[in-house]
DNA sequence: ATCAATGTAGTTCAATAAGACTACATTATT
DNA sequence: AATAATGTAGTCTTATTGAACTACATTGAT
């Protein structure tokens, strides 16, 4: 995977993704894909923060990691 | 403007935009535009829940409305 | 009445997310 | 040892966002 220019919050948005499927949920990528709409292999991109996804998709791994979207905002803002 | 099938979220999403802009800030949307990183134009479809925005488009907006990224998700979630 | 501000809808082009897969190296599990 | 599960990186095509403008009808102010 070659350089992309990285978003800290992109970044920690991941994090936090990966945070509650992990941590809380006990998912693997695969079970968490299919409780959303969401590729597995495009959720581990999404943790890395290397995509820019968009708004719906935030929903969609809410709805899968059966919390509110709220809830994957909870990071340090940068700038 | 031609028929897109909107999403409830979304729109929920843009309606916060909207309410944080005019009712607590009292920005116009060029005033807003100006202060963050996207097109004045492109916020008033947000707030009608026309665009499927990236995450880092909702980064930009929190910063011009001075809140954290999370306040614009305080609604209900449709299923 | 004139001019400025505002919200909204439209355009064009380049960049990229989405979606559906595939491949593969590691770890686990049996 | 063999099989399954897991995370990760890549491909390809299509649809859509982003960005920068433009136009225009209202509304507000001078």
């Amino acid at each position: 995977m070659i350089g992309k220019q990285l978003d800290k919050n992109l970044i920690a948005f991941g994090k936090q993704v990966k945070h509650y499927r992990t941590e809380e949920k006990n998912l693997s990528l695969r079970d968490l894909a299919k409780r959303c709409d969401v590729e597995h292999s495009k959720i581990a991109k999404i943790e890395k923060g290397l995509v820019r996804i968009q708004l719906p998709t935030v929903f969609e791994l809410a709805k899968g990691l059966d919390i509110h979207p709220k809830d994957l905002f909870n990071f340090e803002i940068n700038e």
